[in-house]
Formats: structure tokens, sequence, C-alpha cells
DNA sequence: TGCCATACCTTGAACCGCGAGGTATCATAA
DNA sequence: TTATGATACCTCGCGGTTCAAGGTATGGCA
């Protein structure tokens, strides 16, 4: 319920921006996403459960998720999927972050039009 | 005063981080950083002074930062400047976020399957 | 005189991520 | 049998950050 329009609130979504992304590729399930972003990220990034669940219901409750229970091995898992709502949302804030993160790291490496440093 | 020991709370410090690399590259004041910041992100990123000074504070209060003051055209000005400390701070917090928002990018486009579009 | 840019500052609220805690089932080990 | 740990779901409240809005004061300009 952001939707900053001044700055994009910095890197707030991350959380929200590689869940998509996960659900993007493949129907996943709330505990199966919080260990595929920490192994994927090589331990670097570990989100909790009380951030990924949350998540997951504001984005179903937007519309840009939905899900369906499915019982395996007598567990009950809730998998979601990435609706065309979501896919937007995704491309959205990929594209958001990736010229934010871009710009950023252009200050920090390049600094400006003036390149006597050493 | 955060030192989350988990995750580096993402992307929490990027005002810090930006004020910390301008300060690196020159001698500036509040009122200059805030217009550099903006002007130098083509507009993409505009703090305000809500946000700069209260990190400028911080920065000074935790030794990163110095400052004198100085009188330009009758104007009062407190420039600042990075200590040694502030420069540890900033190859730390640099290569922190760097690692950190590489790992997101390969995320979002190690994905390789069907691209949809803009 | 009035207005805008400069230059500093603080405050309150909003927001987000986090850890801690809670429930329940299943597999394995003691 | 019991107990421990992994699986799998969930919520609550704290704390830290950012933000807009407001406040003070001076200088330049019309």
């Amino acid at each position: 319920m952001a939707a900053r329009d001044t700055n994009p609130n910095f890197m707030n979504g991350v959380p929200e921006l590689l869940i998509l992304k996960l659900l993007h590729q493949q129907e996943m399930y709330g505990y199966e996403i919080v260990q595929a972003i920490r192994s994927r990220s090589g331990d670097l990034i570990a989100l909790g459960e009380g951030v990924v669940y949350p998540v997951l219901h504001g984005l179903e409750h937007d519309g840009a998720l939905k899900s369906r229970r499915k019982i395996v091995n007598g567990r009950s898992r809730i998998y979601y999927t990435v609706t065309a709502a979501g896919s937007r949302r995704l491309a959205h804030l990929s594209r958001t972050w990736t010229d934010l993160t871009t710009t950023i790291q252009t200050m920090l490496t390049g600094g400006l039009h003036e390149e006597a440093l050493s």
C-alpha cells in the first residue's frame, strides 16, 4: 500500500520483487520461497517467514498472485502463481529497481563528468 | 545505530552511502549535498533536507565526519569532510551494497526463460 | 516592501522488515 | 514411547528509516 510518488522509497520492495520473480519462474509455496531465496543468494539474503508470508498475502490481496491448496506427503501447502497483473507489477518493479541501482552504482564508481582521480 | 547482523537491512543506508561518497570526493555542506544528489542522479533520487541533515549529524556523532563553519557571501555554511573512520565506513558500506545488488540483479536476470517485454 | 533562494534545523507519522513466538504434522532417533 | 527436528503455516509488536511539513534566519532582487 506504499506507492511513494517521489522516490520509490529506495529498496523497500526487495522482498516483494524477489518473491514475484521466483513465482514468475515457477509455482512455489511460502516455506519453499524462504529457502530458495536463501540458497540462490548464497546465504547473502535471508528473508524470514515473518517477511515472506505477509508479502504473499498482500500480493494475493492485490490480485498479483493466486493460490491453491495442495496436499503433498500429508502436508498442506499453499502454492502461489503470478497473475497477469502480477507480471505487470514485476516488470514495473524490476525496471524501477534496475534504474535506481544503476544510477547509484554510477555515482559510486564513476562519480561524474570528472575522472582526474586515482 | 542499526548494525543488522543478518541482512544488512537491504538498502536502508543508501542516503548515508551517497552522502559519504560525495563527501569523500570533496568537502561539501548540507544544502549543497541535497542538490548534488538530485542533479547527479538525473532527478531519480531526491533526498529531502529532513533526510540529509540527520544523517550528517549522525555520521559526525559517530566520528565518520568532521565539520567546520565557514562564512561565504555572508551566509553561514557547515562544511563536512570524511575522516579516516568515515573512509573505512564508506568502503565497507560500498562493498556490501555492491555485493547485495549484484546478487539481486543476478537473481532477476538469471531466469533465462521466456521474456515478456517492457 | 515583498518574494525567492539560500542555509540551517526538528518533529510526527508512516512504513517496512525483523525476530520472536504460536500451531500442527511428519520422520527419525533415542 | 517419547522427543527432537524438519516441514509448513501464521501473527504480533518493536525498532529503524525515510518522508513531508514546518520552523528560523539572511541575502539578493525587483
